[in-house]
DNA sequence: TAGATTGTTAATCGATTAACAATC
DNA sequence: TAGATTGTTAATCGATTAACAATC
């Protein structure tokens, strides 16, 4: 069903939307969605809804629109949602702990297994019920545990030590929420920046110009 | 200088990365550089450098390329980083902690000046400095100090009553951490988004697909 | 069948890249 | 002056929108 191949940026920035979209839905006890109904959702154009769609599969139905829950689980299987990701979480301060508890919240299938900390002030305590380890006990962890994901929770000028040290035990996949690219060091990664610091400098620009 | 007018989302959207490799240039206390530097700096081509920054002024000299502490300064001007932007905090949470910090962290003039959260126990406790409030006493605050920004760290389901409470009481620019579309629900504001679920989604493409 | 809505091709629009004269 | 690099226009590329035949 997948025709799925040079995906293009701007088609992918919109999966996750569809799937939310189809999930408030799908909660409504809607059955059936029309392309110019979830364009409206989602801001966009119903055509540019099909043409999205028609990436990965003919999903649709001439004369009925598309089958909620069908759609829904085509969507979740592109997006990998049925997969469990398990994940280590570095940094234990404020942040870490809110992303661990991000983590633990959907059904998105990620899994916090580990949270890690330099810091041994936090040793003693646990988040949602796992432990907070010392960051010396990365290797030995990751080694038996193999992660698929690193969550970075912690200052930017720690980021390209323990990046490293991460990509050395075989993590491949980041959420990143430091201001350092992963990527450009690591091509050969996939990494998810939440650029907090672009973001509240973007909401500084749109105040001005508003 | 400032010849914007009409400055497309792409270009807008680069406006930070441009900014913080100015910084980063800075630090390293060159004084010079040339678009295909700045280009490589991020990811871009030296033509789109010159075309983006040009959407602003010829802030370049030909044959010498662009001055470091002008260019930077004039981008300062142009994203309104030097103007103070009062700032209140919903929800005392991990994630209103983490964001408080951020806040404070940088130069780029944000300052927390309130933070609530509905849960009593949470009143007794203090930020920065800052003493943690209830949500009731938002409307004396906010009539008191008229603060710029509110930022939304709070759960998804209470989003839209508490961004109705706050557009009521005169807040118009937003920094949301919730998964409301508070632009859709309120044109006549401003909304800068940090959608972790979708993130983390796009996170989850990322591994299905490498 | 008639009405609705898809899948898909063609047309438009916008953004990126290339090219080069201007000029430091 | 010669070399370098900008500012800006033109060409290319990609993404969005429009149109419509296919079909449920």
């Amino acid at each position: 069903m997948t025709r799925e191949n040079n995906i293009s940026k701007a088609v992918i920035s919109r999966l996750p939307l569809y799937y939310r979209a189809l999930c408030r839905l799908a909660v409504d006890g809607k059955t059936r969605v029309s392309s110019s109904e979830l364009a409206s959702m989602l801001g966009g154009t119903a055509s540019q809804v099909r043409q999205d769609l028609n990436c990965f599969g003919g999903f649709g139905q001439q004369g009925m629109g598309y089958d909620i829950d069908r759609l829904k689980s085509e969507i979740r299987d592109i997006l990998g949602l049925d997969k469990i990701k398990t994940a280590v979480i570095i940094g234990a301060g404020n942040l870490g702990r809110a992303i661990a508890n991000k983590l633990t919240n959907d059904e998105l299938n990620f899994i916090p297994i580990g949270i890690f900390d330099s810091d041994p002030v936090f040793s003693s305590l646990s988040v949602k019920g796992l432990p907070i380890m010392q960051d010396d006990e990365l290797p030995a962890f990751c080694e038996k545990f193999k992660p698929d994901i690193a969550v970075l929770c912690i200052p930017d000028d720690k980021a390209p030590e323990l990046t490293d040290n991460l990509v050395m035990l075989g993590i491949r996949n980041f959420w990143n929420f430091t201001g350092f690219d992963i990527k450009k060091a690591y091509p050969f990664t996939n990494s998810e920046n939440v650029y907090l610091t672009d973001s509240l400098i973007t909401l500084s620009y749109l105040i001005k110009n508003s």
